[in-house]
DNA sequence: TATTTGTCATAGACATGATCTATAGCTCCT
DNA sequence: AGGAGCTATAGATCATGTCTATGACAAATA
């Protein structure tokens, strides 16, 4: 076998080649002429076959050495090719970074920074994947996506998850409940109103049904929406007491179209959690869009 | 200044993405589990990027990992070609070997040879180039022969001359002139007799008119032809004397439908010269060439 | 024709760095 | 809990890549 088959030999034979001089080659290199000599001397003798004519004016290829430089010259462009594209790569000047999520959170959350670094590193892919938390997942684990942007908590010890910003979740209404503006209200109180939850089986909607369930009560929703624009708009035309993020109606809220509604009870916050593989390294892409995210 | 991007690196790289396991790249390098893991390591601190993911069960390639395994993949496979390729070069197994010589000389001197060598090579591709002794030269200055075979004397310094299989030129006719078999013509006594020349400025025929010359008679052809095949012919036919090569109407001469005729004076004899650049090596084919036909 | 200036080759000294052995840490599986 | 895979780390060793100095040769120059 082929034991010490110095593929920088071919480095050397290449330039040797392409400048036409061991004298050129080494200046390529940052070697001296006599390394050049000698590296295609051990070529040579490798072969068993002349690679270069030698004259007073440089070195030309022997036949034998042209059928080996068409090869190698290949070989050595590639590794050119190679070694940009990885400090592209390092530069954040190309690559590829696939975030998964739920709608909401990209739009509500994550949007500013998915264009501060679309802005940043114009050359970066972006790729988002919406599903639900169970489904983000899977992703990871698979490999499909690079992060996954959920709410907490997640439990898992192959991920590793960074706790982000903090949303609470609430009751908002309209004006067709203008009655309620200020009011503290109890829980059963709020349940003889109509209340509109999220149709998708999400963490947040499982956490407020447990929490009525703590308190004896039974959380049934009169309309459910599949959307969070939907929750919005149907709460401000009068249909009935949403619940969503506080964080995704500020808008709505500071501009009076929608009010919250005060509870007896503290609602458990929620954070956002950017979860990846444990154990695995980040991407370039995914590590700096996280440093920038937090 | 050890700018030395040493690409051996790559090799290992390429076996350790290839086999997932950095313990079974290093069995496939000859190497141990270590030197492999330290290999990838300062390729990783050199791209300041991470190339693999490292768990229990061996190593998998990060996106930047993969990304660079696209194109090293590619490199390490074009090396792999080249190596087999010189290995068949050496072997004589693939090649080409470009001959420079006359018509003449091809038929009934190289031929044999030339299918002995192709039937013991036949991966080697053959061509035959055919021109007058200054034309060989040019071509093998040009580099678009590897060897020259023409009649010695060959004086060129830049020219190295292997001396072959001497020739000896005689003048031959048939049976149209069957009264000179056994008789000693002198050269005044010839030139009374219609004389066939190849009508082509040959090295022979030249060697010949000077020898007259010297003699202080003038050799003036009565017929010119263009080839040896021609000489032959028109001698069997009785059309004249024709100046040939002795080895090469061997066939006619033994079949007696042509006989020699005998002079008072001796012709020169001459040699084939086999002839190659100077300091330049020789291409596999071409030396092993040369052995055959020494 | 002698001189200069370029080329590559050779020899021997040196030091870098590739590779090894030994060991530790980790995860998965029995 | 123990074993059987992995890979990572540390430190010693020595192979070999690289250097300096020099030679031989050829071509351009004077």
């Amino acid at each position: 076998m082929s034991m010490t088959n110095n593929y920088e030999l071919y480095k050397v034979f290449y330039w040797a080649a392409k400048t036409g001089s061991l004298t050129k080659a080494a200046k390529n290199l940052y070697l001296t002429q006599p390394s050049v000599s000698h590296a295609i001397k051990q070529l040579e003798e490798r072969f068993g076959i002349a690679l270069f004519y030698r004259n007073s004016k440089g070195v030309t290829l022997t036949q034998e050495g042209a059928v080996l430089y068409s090869y190698i010259e290949q070989s050595q462009i590639l590794i050119s090719l190679a070694e940009e594209k990885m400090a592209a790569l390092k530069n954040l000047d190309s690559g590829e970074l696939r975030i998964g999520g739920s709608d909401s959170l990209f739009k509500h959350y994550l949007l500013p920074y998915l264009e501060d670094y679309h802005h940043n590193h114009p050359g970066i892919r972006l790729h988002l994947n919406h599903g639900t938390t169970p489904e983000i997942i899977t992703f990871l684990k698979e490999g499909r996506i690079d992060l996954g942007v959920v709410r907490m908590p997640i439990h898992d010890s192959q991920l590793e998850v960074r706790e982000s910003i903090k949303l609470q979740d609430c009751f908002v209404t309209g004006a067709r409940y203008a009655e309620l503006r200020g009011v503290v209200l109890s829980l059963d109180k709020l349940l003889q109103y109509p209340v509109i939850l999220f149709s998708r089986n999400s963490r947040a909607r499982m956490a407020i049904t447990e929490l009525f369930q703590n308190y004896g009560y039974t959380l049934k929703p009169e309309i459910e929406v599949g959307s969070v624009e939907l929750l919005i708009e149907f709460a401000r035309k009068g249909l009935g007491i949403s619940y969503v993020t506080r964080e995704f109606v500020a808008k709505e809220l500071e501009e009076g179209s929608l009010f919250e509604i005060q509870l007896d009870v503290q609602l458990p916050p929620t954070h956002v959690g950017i979860m990846t593989m444990r154990n695995m390294p980040l991407s370039r892409a995914a590590s700096s869009f996280i440093a920038l995210v937090q």
